[in-house]
Formats: structure tokens, sequence, C-alpha cells
DNA sequence: TATTTTTCCGCAAACATTTGCGGAAATGTT
DNA sequence: AACATTTCCGCAAATGTTTGCGGAAAAATA
């Protein structure tokens, strides 16, 4: 323990050849059991580890992916990195997770990151004003494996993974339709991130082709915004009948908004989120979403980064569906 | 960028030793600024950058700390480790950020994958039946520094930096006092752990001093059993004037059961948590609670790991001191 | 016994980098 | 011109592991 072993160790102890210390303790089927015996016996002993450095050096891989977020600190991104240590895990990998704090310039700095440390492949989400796209382009090209997910380049020709945003804001719509509301408070997010056109639009197009409903669109670019806007919609005269939030940050000020009213949920209002499933069941009663599943997502990229590991293949587009939780919100 | 640099191949280009490269790129002053000058263009045309790998083997050292949380879906640890994040980048180290899930195999198995991994140092919150600790123990007199926070080892000797619980669960109890309550419901989390009774005995001691004060105890296991506690003492002839939640996870059942009852926080009843403050502030009005920052906890385990680097010092155990964050349930 | 085959193992190069040492050439000093 | 000094650079070893190749000894075949 004094000296961590070495194969040069073993090798002096056992007056064998270090290249014979190798492959006994690999079940080369050069070398006889009996030697293959005393070898492990003592490297189990001395309690032998290989280099990892060295490893990495000579097979020049690291078993590592890098993954850069936005925040980790977020519901989605959570459950998402948790599936995705858990496959890596299984599959003798590990993670070396970045932030960016949703900066383009902390995000290329990390992306940086993960080629210094010479990373097997990329998990990436993209920061809202990325510019990093022909970073990883270039890396890829080097040879570096990446794989985009929930935030994706709006270009095509890489491997994405990410939530079916237009089915899911479908679904929502279709929802509130079969539930017959009127009139609609929808509140979206940042109007630059893509994500947002992806929902809004595809919302708006279904409730606006049915004749009697009003729908009312709002930005928000965070949890007050949401809170404020929701706060003056309802000292309207005309108060609506539901209330649509895009994101947990969303929902999370439209909650402490009808808090303050006298609104019973869902009798004098109903509320619809999109969400991952953890804040919308803090409430009472809890909220029913369109769940966004963070852990599916994770399953999938990393499934995805794994064919990369087998081999080159073109690359893929790859979409989750989602689907309706019924909370007691509706 | 076919083929990524190495000194090697600038050398090659440049009909120069290998060793005058790599002593050109980081200034020795043997070489004559003439050839640095060449060196430097044609490594920064090439996009040189050293192989990690290499180096590692070379110093024996990775820049890499491990991090093993039971969790980094939790809301202290989320901000623990964007600060150690924060540090660590500062200082040109990365993080390997595992989690045990609570599961002291899990545990043990990520402290191995640190040591596989060779970490410069570990950074560790213990799972709650963990028998890591003289794994720990070991890999410390094999060198590698370990920093353990939150959840410390009972036992001293080690490097800890910890929430000072008991002057939390005083702070907790003397608030409660000042507000004037006389029945108080206090629930706490899982007994086995020792920060449950790190909070609980301080609390319990000065509430009991003081007459004409009624406690009632509960242990919760998890959210659904505090809002089970809560509903059934909300049901009971003589309701309690106030609720005291050790973590996050029992505020939010107690939340979710007098979300059901008519009671008005804080004219019927009051409410105390200890927590870093994410959930209080989802409520309306917002709970009071004693904060527990991970962020300033995350910069004190960074700082003791980096001393650590600096060389041996005698084991140290830091606390971090709290505060009482007013919200509008007192 | 002579030859082939099999069994078992070691040599040496390679991965990319760092660094002590030594040495040729250029410059400076008598 | 002979010597000492400085300037600038290369050799080679070392980090620990993997692997192609070759070779001695043992076993099998003729």
């Amino acid at each position: 323990m004094a000296q961590p072993a070495t194969l040069k160790l073993i090798s002096e102890q056992l007056n064998l050849s270090i290249s014979t210390i190798s492959r006994a303790l690999k079940n080369h089927p050069d070398i006889s059991e009996n030697t293959k015996r005393k070898v492990k016996e003592l490297a189990a002993l001395m309690e032998y580890e290989p280099n990892s450095y060295a490893v990495n050096l000579r097979t020049n891989k690291s078993k590592v992916f890098g993954l850069i977020v936005p925040f980790f600190s977020n519901m989605f991104n959570d459950s998402f990195i948790s599936a995705v240590e858990e496959d890596a895990r299984k599959n003798g990998y590990s993670l070396m997770i970045l932030q960016s704090g949703d900066d383009p310039l902390q995000e290329s700095e990390n992306l940086k990151l993960c080629k210094h440390y010479r990373v097997d492949g990329i998990l990436i989400s993209l920061a809202a004003k990325s510019y990093s796209i022909e970073l990883c382009a270039r890396y890829r090209e080097a040879g570096i494996p990446i794989v985009f997910f929930d935030r994706v380049p709006e270009t095509g020709g890489f491997d994405t993974v990410c939530i079916a945003d237009e089915e899911t804001a479908t679904m929502a719509a279709h929802t509130i339709l079969t539930y017959k509301k009127k009139k609609i408070l929808a509140l979206f997010g940042n109007p630059d991130l893509s994500i947002t056109k992806k929902r809004k639009d595809p919302f708006l197009k279904i409730l606006e082709k049915e004749k009697g409903i009003e729908t009312e669109t709002q930005y928000c670019a965070n949890t007050q915004d949401a809170k404020d806007f929701t706060s003056s919609a309802l000292r309207k005269s005309s108060v609506p009948d539901h209330i649509f939030c895009m994101s947990d940050e969303i929902l999370i000020g439209v909650m402490k908004a009808l808090k303050n009213s006298k609104l019973k949920i869902p009798e004098d209002i109903s509320v619809l989120a999109i969400s991952n499933g953890f804040i919308p069941g803090l409430y009472s009663p809890e909220i029913s979403y369109i769940e966004t599943s963070g852990y599916e997502l994770g399953k999938l990229a990393m499934k995805r980064m794994l064919e990369n590991m087998e081999g080159k293949t073109a690359a893929k587009s790859i979409m989750l569906p989602s689907r309706l939780v019924e909370g007691n919100s509706l």
C-alpha cells in the first residue's frame, strides 16, 4: 500500500516479465494456468489496479463522457443526468458534468474542456444564445461523437434527441378543447428559444381553428413575469377559465398568483402545464401536465451515444413522445 | 486537423527535437526567443493541445476531483455542486460527479471509481447507512485527500465541512419562542440519520425548558408521512398553532395537508422550516426558514480541498453558521 | 534420434510528455 | 590564439501499459 502496485512491481516479485503479468491478468491464452494463478493472487494481495492514465494513453480512450447542460439544478436535467449516469455506468463509462449557466462563452469553454480531457463523447444541451455549434461540428470532424439533447441545433446533420415539442403542444391544445374551455391564458417562455416557438405555434394553430375560443398569449421571462401576467389577467372583467403553462418556471408563478385570488382549481379555473411532474405534484390539487420525461430522454441519449461508440453511423434525429398525466386541475 | 497535433509532429516539421518543442512552449529560458516564436506559431496553427493522458501519466495528477452525493437532484446538493464546480474551475480543476442513490453499496462503488480514475481528491456526502468510512480512511492513507460535507462521519480525524446543525435547530426553537407559539408540531426525518438527531435534540431541549409549551414530535420517512401526520394532527380537538419542518421534503407534505384544511398561514397556524429557500419560496405566503446554504457550504468545502492540494495539514472540522430568512409564515 | 508442433514467455516498441544532463557552437575574456 | 563562459539545443530515461513478434523449452510426431 505504500507504493501503489504496478505491473513492474509484480513482475519483480515473481521473476516474470512485465508483459507476462499484463497478459496473465487479462487471461491471455499464451499464459499457463499456473502462472496466471500466481500472478492473480499476488495482484490481489497487492491491490493492483491498472493505472488509468497509462491505459488511456495507450488505448487513446478515457471511458468518460462529457455532459454539458445550461443548469443541472433543474428538474428536467436532474432526471436526465440520472438516466445518463445509470446507463453510462452500466457500460463502463463515467461522466464529466459541466454546466454552462446558459452562458454561451462558458458553454464553449466547457466544450474545450471536454476536448482537453479527451472525453470519448459529448452530450450537450445548448445554451439559449449558443454559438458553439460550429465548434461542435469541428470536434465531430475530429472524431468526438456528439449527441445533442433537449435544446438542439436548428440545423440538421447532427445526432439529436429531444422531446417531440410540437406533439406535446398539440396534445395540450387538444386536452384543453376536450374540457371545453373558452377563454384561455397561455403563458410561454423566452421567445428567443426555439423550444418556445416549437410549443407555441402548434398550440395556437389548433386553438385558432376552433370557433368561440379566445386565447391570450404572453411571453414570460421568469417566474415573476408569470405571476404578474396572471394577476393582471385575473383583475380584468372577463377572467380566463384556463391557464396553460409552457414550463415549470411559469407554473410556479401562475400558482402564486392563483393562491392570492379567490379562484378554486379546477371549479373556477383550470390549469395545465408542460413538466416532468415534480412541481405539479407539489400543489393540491395536483396539477395536470403533459409529461416531458428527462429520464426517458436520458435513456435515449445514452443509447444513441453508445451506438456511436460502436462505429460511425449517419446522424439521426430522435423524438421522445409525451403523454398526459392527469392531476385534478382540469 | 486530420492527425491531432503532438510535440513529435511539430518537431518533425521544424527539424527540432521533441524536448525543444516542449520547452519552447513552456517558455523555458534555455530556448532562444527566435525558435520559441517559430514553435508557438506552428503549434497554434496546428491547434496543438497537450495530451492530457500523457501529462497525467507523467505528473501523476489528473486535475479532477471526485464528488459523491446521495442525490444531485436535491436543492441543497444542487447549489453545493454549483459552488464547488465554480471554484474548481477557477483553479484549473474539473469534477467527476457520482451519485450513490443513498445506497451504501453504490457509494463504495463510486469511491472505487474515483480511485480508479485516480482523481486528485474526493468530496463526499455520505449515504444514510454508509459503511464506506474505512474505505475512505484507507484512501486517505494512500494519499487521496478527502473532504466530507453535509453528511459527515461521526468519528473524528477527518476533514469535514457541514452545517452547524445544532445552531440551526437552536435558532429555530428560539424563533418559535419569540413568536410565542404554544402548541407545536415538530416533524423530523429519518431517525437513523445523524442530522436528525443533531437537529432534534437541541430543538427539544430548548422548548422543553419553557413552561406552557406543548410539543409533539414525529419522524417522517417521506413527504407522504409528513402530510399524513399533519392531517391527523389537524383533525384533533386541539389544533397546533405552529408546525416546524426539519427539511424541504417534510415541508412539502405539510403544505399539502394545510392546503386541504381551512387554516390560514400565518393567522391560524404558523410554519417554519429548515431549507435552502427554493421550496419555501414556492408558496404564498412564502414560508420562513432557517437557511442552510449549499452554495456557501460548497465554497467552504472547495477551499478546504484546495488547502489539501497545497500540502498536508491536520484534519479540520468546519461549521457553516446559518441565518433566519423571514417569509410571511410566522 | 531427428523433426515438427505446441506451450509458454520475454524483448522491444509504442503511446505523448517531461526533465536532468551533457555537449556543440557561439561569444567573451586574457 | 588559447581559454573560459554563455547560449542553445538534443539524448535518453522515465511514467505504466499493451501487443506484435520471435524464440527457447517442452511435448508430440515421425
